[in-house]
DNA sequence: CATTTACACTAGCGCTTGCTTGGTTGACCC
DNA sequence: GGGTCAACCAAGCAAGCGCTAGTGTAAATG
């Protein structure tokens, strides 16, 4: 057990570990099967990793820096108006479905499994994510274009986008803009 | 291995071994813990199960069930304006909330730990649940009360309500009604 | 009274698990 | 050309896993 770095080796065995969780769950994958699929045997898998765990913190860490990174790449790229923002987020969400989806996968369904230490950790770069939402949330409420309750207008806009990877298939006929479109337009309130 | 009928014993016993599902997750919870909290020994259990998947089919088989019943209730009871149909029935989902969290927990976070059999059963009374969702919604669409894909929308709002095991605490502020008037606040484009 | 049924028990088989140990390899460096 | 270091391997340990076999027993049933 040597090192913990971010090597770039570790991040291609952490990016085959998400696809394997995906498929079988973290508890039912075993070090031998993710040793396999990274074509090592499994004793060498602690060499990159200090236990189990870490894989799947890993795993979930990677797969929030990056939808964070995306998300606030659109919000600097996209008109200032409430609707702009709103529209730009939800097609930012649903763009990271195209290139992580293991990875929100994984951190949608397995966040329970992680330790206190990792889990601590890990909720602040997800309160990040929720953070900069609930910012164009309080936007769009303040411009009359939604309206409700702060707290649950977010709650409920995080549920409807994250219950997508139930169903969304990225290479399907809807682009992530057109429904990114349809849901801020389900959501708003224009003013006839 | 005797019996497999829906005894009150095993009613019970399935009541238990949600509490411990939700608590561990299905993959990390032990016969042995499941007899423990049943206060019995883990041979005894297969008495009362086939084996380990059939307890979670059964908690997820009644779960379902009840809730499948407190909608076709409240649907019953309700005005009939598209409006309230909609209320109710975000109503009931949240009340259902309150009585059997555990079994809900268990059905969407550990769906995909089910065998193809029980998963093929299970998913009929599934879509059964959502097909109420998709009847009241058409309605609601029909009436212009909401707008957009009827496919897309019904999606949006399964889980926005999904979401709600997060985060919802039954025994919080919120009553389940007030919530739902909330969810169909933001839904609905009344003419004003 | 005899039999069945429902439920519980003890004991343990056969196998898999996460992880450790002790070592080898080959590329790079001064 | 000796030293360093990440990367990997073979072998295996201790613990725990789901599940089975066979038995005991008290209540219900004929």
């Amino acid at each position: 057990m040597n090192v913990m770095n971010d090597s770039p080796r570790r991040k291609e065995l952490t990016r085959q570990a998400a696809q394997l969780f995906v498929q079988e769950g973290f508890d039912r994958t075993t070090v031998r099967m993710l040793a396999q699929e990274m074509g090592i045997k499994s004793g060498s898998l602690f060499h990159h990793f200090r236990d189990k765990q870490e894989i799947l913190a890993a795993v979930i860490e990677e797969g929030t820096e990056n939808a964070l990174g995306i998300a606030r790449a659109a919000l600097d790229d996209c008109d200032s108006d409430p609707g702009s923002r709103l529209h730009a987020m939800a097609r930012a969400h649903l763009e990271t479905l195209l290139t992580d989806r293991n990875a929100h996968v994984v951190a949608l369904y397995e966040w329970r499994r992680l330790d206190a230490p990792a889990r601590s950790h890990l909720s602040h770069l997800r309160d990040a994510y929720e953070a900069l939402w609930e910012e164009v949330i309080d936007e769009a409420l303040a411009a009359g274009l939604i309206r409700g309750d702060r707290f649950l207008v977010s709650r409920f806009v995080m549920g409807a986008l994250n219950w997508t990877v139930r169903w969304y298939d990225p290479d399907g006929e809807r682009t992530p803009d057109e429904l990114a479109r349809e849901l801020v337009a389900m959501l708003t309130h224009p003013a006839d």
